[in-house]
DNA sequence: TTGGAATGTCAACAAGGCTGACTTAATATT
DNA sequence: AATATTAAGTCAGCCTTGTTGACATTCCAA
């Protein structure tokens, strides 16, 4: 910390000394970037009166459109308690359908209605657009780096979900 | 979408096609990243029944020791009245003074007390170990990107701030 | 001296987390 | 066949952390 310097090179360059300020910077950089992140979005749901929990919801059905209610919540890593008032809104409003599993009943497979990948789309298009902005301004190798350092971010648990929504997915 | 070709190199490597699914990638990448993100701190922080606030309050504290009210909460981007709750336990917790101004008295300056310190110090050594850790798995030219596109992210008066932050450091 | 800025406080409210308890239906197990 | 487990939903209550609006205090500056 009293000394800034950094001694790359020495011992390959896997092994690199990371002084406290700059880890700060990255944490500095994760906050800001985030508030950024979400910032579109959470204004066009503070207009209809829905909020982050509602988008999130969205989103990850129109991922994955037929998924089930412990799959989701699995994902979001929220309880079924939480995940419920959301889900019931947002059916009572029709942007949502439950449908009962047929292999096993007492599944709900989820999808979007019409109106409901309506709403994702516009919420996804403005996200999108930041992120492209982002990436442009960034550049492509900027962008495989910043998808390793997020990976390698993440806990195991989530990196496997995270690589399990890539499958299928024409990526 | 339809075309998930990526024709770089063509109109040099700024211009560069992102199909909406590889934008999605990096959206649910910062979605799971985050969390990982937060994890740690949020662990120590719910043993002692404080919450995520609390801890962002003594982060930039730290960072700036001395700060207004006011400063903070731009930072923070919140209201005065959900910064003030937060404060307020944490002053009357002991971790945190608040010296009225020398120059303008309705200015309250803060500070971290020791125990503050050792509370920030507890919580930011977790987030940075999580944070080494991913840096060092990504690698030094990962690192960079990551920034990168973090900062591209943000809005302007973010990262204003986010530079601004960093002046008066060394980093 | 008066206007405005910085701060603090009170009250009320909402979103979205949580736990715990309980029901219903369907499936699995023994 | 009886029993246990699982998926989903619901109700009640609690917490944190965000919001508005109204208002008081203090103090600087024009």
């Amino acid at each position: 910390m009293n000394d800034p310097r950094v001694p790359h090179g020495q011992g390959g360059e896997t092994l690199l000394f990371l002084t406290d300020d700059q880890l700060r910077q990255g944490i500095e950089a994760m906050f800001f970037a985030y508030r950024g992140f979400t910032a579109d979005p959470d204004r066009i749901l503070a207009d209809i009166s829905y909020g982050r929990a509602h988008h999130r919801a969205l989103h990850f059905i129109n991922g994955a459109p037929g998924t089930t209610v412990n799959n989701l919540l699995r994902i979001l890593g929220v309880t079924k308690q939480s995940l419920n008032r959301v889900l019931r809104t947002l059916i009572e409003d029709g942007l949502v359908e439950s449908r009962v599993g047929r292999a096993d009943k007492r599944e709900r497979h989820l999808f979007l209605t019409e109106e409901g990948r309506a709403l994702e789309r516009r919420l996804s298009d403005a996200q999108r657009a930041r992120m492209r902005d982002a990436y442009r301004t960034a550049g492509p190798e900027a962008v495989s780096g910043f998808k390793k350092v997020l990976e390698a971010m993440m806990d195991s648990e989530l990196r496997r979900q995270y690589h399990a929504l890539r499958e299928g997915r024409n990526d």
